[in-house]
RNA sequence: CGGGGUGUGGCGCAGUUGGCUAGCGCGCUGCGUUUGGGACGCAGAGGUCCCGGGUUCAAGUCCCGGCACCCCGACCA
């Protein structure tokens, strides 16, 4: 059960994070340091998460399986870069059945090795290619500081992996990878992410080109939401994933991988969240309409209840997710401030005035206070609705896209771009991309370049690299990161 | 691994220069009254005061040593 309120969003970000991520039930510490207990409330937005991705999977001819959770060791060595930046993280065991092993196994970081030695059996002609397969899955990665959601020592996501037989494929494919992760984000998550491709010194260990979807959190830092990498011939090398073109001549395949974690959620939590808690968007709420019925004599419940429950089949029957809190040892009023500290999208009251009236009280999450609030009647009341279900769908996508239009410069001076970027904001500036003027951002403000995003603000265009003053053929965002 | 903070019923906390039976709020259980913005009464249950040493007639409180967790950095989806 849920108490009280949350610390205030301004007064300490961090702590109404995880405030609201405890208080509504979406997890909860564990025994073991930096892993959490997911629970009901929180897999159930998961769940959405995954639904909403996995069909969009499918629907690009992409299957799901499902691979060991243990790798042998020397798999990871395979790939000179992949082994170098996983290797600080990974949890190693070597013991089983009270035996030392053999060879130590890995528990999967990720899995693109022990997927390319698979890959590498499969795939023999040009035939076979392309090879789509995603999985659901959990990783582990022994991270240093944790947050709940944000970055476990173990977590859940899901990772694409896909082999082709040319370059131009892969790239299609990496490319096709993060359309679907932002059309994810932005219609459903209601989140306006920002596609873009990883500068060097941000990709992915292994990878010939990272590309990620950057959003940003209501502290104003930036979030990597999902990433989609172009693998080229790196693991195809290391694995011999090869195949026999239709020349007869044998080639490597391109490879690719593409993943989103529970961090989503996160993201969901700290992209909509006010002082009040969650705000979920009715497209991922796993509860869109709760139902408070209300009554003051005995004589009243029965025919309240009866609304309350022809209505609630009515939405029901409309595709709604619909929750009737009856729970008796409750006020109203409690249950007002519950379900708002949820997140749920629309509230709807029915009380005796609403029996009398044909009508019901309904009670956006978007609109806070009595603006939001509003009597509608019983009739064609699963229209009404649904109807403004959408309108909360797109008035939190809008409240969203206009706090990060507000706080995302273009600059044209290092000065600028630090000022900005240390004031928790995000600069937009001409860079060369350079490992030297990366770090030296870093250095001084602790901000990273997020991505150079897809969509360039002038197109066709060059200019000076905001940081060394070299040539710069795009632009790219810069902004502390979770 | 550095810096900061916190460990006392389920949660949030108080507990003075060591002192007597360890308190308060919320929650929980039962009964009754309540219910349009966080209800109320009555009666209950619930504690190795993080762990281990030490000082003392006496330790939640003082000393030493551990451990855990949270927040801020370095590493990262």
């Amino acid at each position: 059960m849920s108490q009280q309120g949350v610390t205030p969003q301004s007064e300490d970000f961090s702590r109404w994070y995880t405030d609201v991520v405890q208080k509504a039930d979406l997890a909860d510490y564990s025994p073991v340091r930096g892993c959490m207990i997911i629970k009901p409330y929180g897999y159930e937005l998961w769940e959405g998460v995954k639904g909403g991705l996995d069909y969009r999977f499918k629907a690009t001819g992409h299957q799901n399986a499902y691979f060991p959770l243990f790798i042998p060791e020397s798999f990871l060595k395979k790939e000179a870069e992949h082994v170098e930046g996983f290797s600080p993280e990974l949890a190693v065991v070597t013991i089983g059945g009270g035996k030392e092993l053999e060879e130590p196994l890995v528990v999967r970081p990720t899995s693109e090795t022990i997927i390319g030695w698979a890959f590498q059996k499969w795939i023999q002609s040009h035939r076979d290619l392309p090879m789509l397969i995603n999985q659901w899955a959990n990783v582990v990665r022994w991270e240093l500081r944790t947050r709940l959601f944000l970055r476990t020592m173990e977590f859940l996501w899901q990772e694409g992996h896909t082999a082709h037989a040319t370059h131009e494929e892969s790239n299609a494919e990496t490319m096709q990878m993060l359309d679907v992760y932002t059309d994810f984000a932005v219609n459903d998550a209601a989140i306006p992410v920002i596609p873009g491709r990883k500068s060097n010194q941000e990709r992915f260990a292994g990878a010939l080109f990272s590309y990620s979807i950057e959003a940003m959190m209501r502290d104003g830092k930036a979030l990597q939401a999902g990433t989609s990498h172009d693998l080229g011939q790196n693991f195809a090398r290391a694995f011999d994933i090869q195949f026999t073109d239709d020349n007869n001549e044998l080639q490597y395949c391109w490879t690719t991988s593409w993943g989103v974690s529970t961090r989503m959620v996160g993201a969901i939590v700290m992209t909509h969240g006010d002082d009040q808690g969650l705000r979920l968007p009715p497209k991922m709420a796993p509860i869109q309409v709760v139902v408070v019925p209300i009554f003051r004599k005995e004589e009243e419940q029965a025919p309240v209840m009866e609304a309350v429950t022809r209505l609630a089949a009515e939405l029901r029957g409309a595709g709604v997710r619909v929750r009737v809190d009856d729970r008796d040892n409750l006020s109203p009023g409690f249950k007002f401030n519950d379900w708002e500290m949820r997140g749920v999208p629309l509230r709807m009251e029915v009380g005796p005035k609403d029996v009398a009236n044909n009508t019901v009280a309904l009670a956006r999450r978007d609109i806070p206070g009595k603006a939001g609030k509003s009597f509608v009647a019983q009739d064609g009341l699963a229209a009404t609705v649904v109807a403004l279900l959408d309108e909360i769908q797109a008035s939190l996508l809008q409240q969203a896209t206009e706090f990060r239009d507000s706080h995302l410069h273009e600059v044209g001076s290092y000065d600028e771009l630090v000022n900005i970027v240390r004031n928790d904001e995000w600069a937009l500036a001409w860079f060369c991309g350079g490992a030297a003027c990366e770090a030296k951002v870093k250095e001084d403000t602790s901000a990273t370049s997020r991505n150079f995003p897809m969509h360039q603000p002038h197109p066709g265009e060059t200019g000076k690299c905001a940081i060394c003053g070299g040539d710069a053929t795009e632009m790219a965002y810069f902004a502390k990161a979770y």
